[in-house]
DNA sequence: GTCTATATATAGATAGAC
DNA sequence: GTCTATCTATATATAGAC
């Protein structure tokens, strides 16, 4: 483990709570309390509470599309990338779940750019995860189900596994990703 | 339409600026410009934001309990159980997606006993759920994948109908009912 | 790197006039 | 039923000492 910054290690800190009890409930104290210093502290090492939310959401929103780069760019068929995208979600889910409640719940209090540019990111990874259903659908491997209703219904499962599998006990990463694999798809395919 | 009462339309308001924003977002000043008044007046129909809060989700939780309760006690097999409960919240999502948004997002803002009484519907829920989905699969109708997958998959996609459903145009709700079951059904049955 | 003290803004809510 | 005026608490953030 390579030690972690004060900043890092208060945006950590600023997830679990976010994670908790959503942005905007928050408080500069909250967080300062859980590091053990004064609020006045926090200022030293971040800007302002907007840059840890948008530090927080911009860098696993990279994450996500920089991985969906990857698979859409693969030459595999559509089953194998929708499988790569389900792995994708678990890998980042196991890294940072905490994270993931911000990137879910709290984008819309992104200001600005950031906003802009995270809308930029979710719309791009839905349309690339929407034009690898279809084609799986025109090449007869997936079944031709309505693809809104296939695309939604796969993306708000992988979304959500950053709720779910915290409080799962026993479930190993390799037999999670078997095992969702069979569920989201084996009715798909 | 039976015409709404002021507090009626309050709570109608706020359901969608909680939607937008999140409950902790959201100013009693923001509900009473959306509703042409000051904020002042709000209080003349209702005691207080928190109560606006648990009348959202308590009553949303109430339909869903009450929901479940019918489907547990009737008396069909648990492919037909579980196309009852897709049913349900497609019908609730129909009729009120924004109210929704609070119950999942800011149910944790719920003081005191309302809180402990919605943890306890939820509970109850999801356990009636994971009930009728073990019945199905120890009587060979649904496949014998991972449990929790199977219910975590499937609440998942339900609970964030309310995100999806209003951005679809030229969905009926019956040709909706029917996909969302094949979709969520016959990778499992 | 953390502290105390504080500036400035805004939150939920109430009192009382109309 | 809505208003203006206001109370009290608390939010983010800064200045400057240690």
């Amino acid at each position: 483990m390579k030690p972690e910054s004060r900043k890092e290690e208060i945006i950590n800190a600023a997830s679990i709570l976010f994670k908790e009890k959503g942005y905007s409930a928050v408080t500069m104290r909250d967080l300062a309390k859980a590091m053990g210093i004064k609020a006045a502290s926090l200022y030293n090492h971040i800007q302002s509470k907007q840059e840890i939310l948008s530090t927080i959401i911009i860098d696993l929103a990279e994450e996500f599309t920089s991985g969906m780069n990857q698979i859409v760019s693969s030459d595999k068929n559509a089953t194998k990338k929708i499988e790569n995208i389900i792995d994708l979600h678990i890998d980042v889910t196991l890294r940072n779940s905490d994270g993931l409640a911000s990137l879910n719940n709290d984008w819309m209090h992104l200001e600005e750019e950031n906003l802009q540019y995270f809308e930029k990111m979710r719309h791009d990874y839905e349309e690339n995860f929407r034009n690898i259903v279809k084609k799986g659908v025109d090449q007869g491997e997936i079944k031709p189900f309505n693809i809104e209703i296939m695309v939604f219904s796969t993306l708000s499962t992988l979304r959500t596994l950053y709720l779910w599998y915290p409080k799962q006990r026993n479930i190993d990463a390799d037999i999670l990703k078997h095992d969702m694999i069979s569920v989201l798809l084996k009715g798909i395919v």
